[in-house]
DNA sequence: CATTTTTCTGCAAATTCTTGCAAGATAATT
DNA sequence: AATTATCTTGCAAGAATTTGCAGAAAAATG
């Protein structure tokens, strides 16, 4: 990794963030804390950054008040760290969008090599920040409710995809399956488990044994299910009778 | 190989991977590490790269690198006033992406019934957030340099519109007419250009009278020019001889 | 105030860069 | 066609950059 480009990667984690740690940034990046450090110096004397000793904060730090009203957003990076592990190198993925994909978007390890497909506005910005993905947008109408493409366009575009992963964030999961409450969001979803060829769910805990009035798919379509518990809590046991990794 | 098609080869290596190593360059093309080092420091000279410590970076990282806030946003936001007006209700209307049309798409009055079509990622996005905007995304690939959508699917999808205005940020102008230096925009803007009957075109004061290489159309397909001067500063003379309207 | 963590300093190894130079290729000129 | 000038490329040696490491200094923590 060239150091400019791991300059930029600090710099971004630290805009998405407000602050970070030197050793975590070190471990992620796999360099040196020396060499963190000296990265953070240089970034302080060019007044991008605020150095603190063990890491660095965001300049419009004062803003980080106000905070992400991201709802339970700890458990959805949670999740998102659970994920990223499964995709590999050169591989055709569909997401939605939805907040925990966007967190999984923003930690996807910058030396990954893949291709995403998405019909999310904020889903495709994210992946387009990143220096080794490429972003194929799905669909033309973008229906505002979901802020993702919807319509014929966007099925039948996703019809014509052979990929490796769906990831989806779910609004609601039990017994009978995965369901939803959005008739246009329904569609897509559909459309990218039938497109790939194994299906992983991200849900956070609450949603789990939920159900809402439209189904999308059965549980037999679902290969892996994520959540912010231990894959071995007892909430999950009808759902691995059905096959299905809990991670 | 010629010096010219290895710098070409290399051009387009960049583009594609947003960043590339002296060293990788060197085996790959069969030539000394010092040929490269050379060439890169050429293209870095003309302004086509960065060159950076053990390779070189595609210019388009830099610049979302440095991003920081936004250049002359005070004459932006004012550029963006004045265009407001001239957007209608019910029209259908053509726009590239650029921090002057997200200023734009911040200030339509609410009860505006339009339908908007972009290429751009956060276009889009702030289309999305209008009450009564219609956002209609074109194309499917989304270069990571320019944020847009580019290539044969974009254009096929723009030349199937017929729109009322097309409401362009551009990079050039001068009496020849606009330029750009990115091929694949290049192509997205003249296709746009060609799908709208009026073509509005926004432009710091700073960039008119410049050019860069690439050709977008001549003056005479520009009907109205905007920037942050008054209509009647003298350095508009010569564009209003060719019938364009200055605000 | 003792312990742990982080930072600073100097240093060494590896890599990359610069520079001058020479040999070959190409272009220009007579 | 011969000669001269210019360009291109590879090589080598020294300079500069980058990075990791070790030990001392400084800061945070309880």
């Amino acid at each position: 990794m060239l150091k400019t480009e791991r300059q930029a990667y600090i710099l971004r984690q630290i805009d998405l963030h407000n602050r970070i740690l030197s050793s975590d940034l070190s471990t992620e990046i796999n360099v040196s804390e020396d060499t963190i450090r000296r990265d953070l110096n240089e970034l302080a004397d060019m007044d991008k950054i605020i150095k603190v000793h063990g890491g660095a904060l965001s300049k419009s730090f004062h803003s980080s008040f106000l905070k992400s009203d991201v709802y339970q957003a700890d458990s959805k990076r949670l999740i998102a760290q659970k994920v990223v592990p499964l995709i590999r190198n050169n591989m055709f993925i569909l997401t939605t969008g939805g907040t925990t994909i966007i967190e999984m978007a923003r930690i996807l390890p910058p030396d990954l090599n893949a291709t995403f497909f998405t019909g999310s506005i904020p889903a495709a910005h994210e992946y387009a920040q990143h220096p080794n993905i490429e972003v194929i947008f799905l669909g033309d109408k973008i229906s505002k409710s979901s802020q993702i493409a919807v319509g014929g366009e966007a099925i039948s575009k996703i019809s014509g995809i052979k990929a490796d992963l769906c990831i989806m964030g779910i609004n609601a999961i039990d017994e009978t399956g995965i369901t939803d409450n959005d008739w246009e969001v329904i569609q897509v979803k559909r459309a990218m488990i039938q497109a790939a060829e194994k299906t992983i769910v991200l849900s956070i805990a609450e949603k789990v044994n939920t159900h809402q009035k439209l189904m999308i798919c059965g549980l037999d379509e679902v290969d892996t299910m994520i959540t912010e518990l231990d894959p071995s809590h007892n909430l999950f046991e009808s759902y691995k009778k059905h096959g299905i990794t809990i991670l």
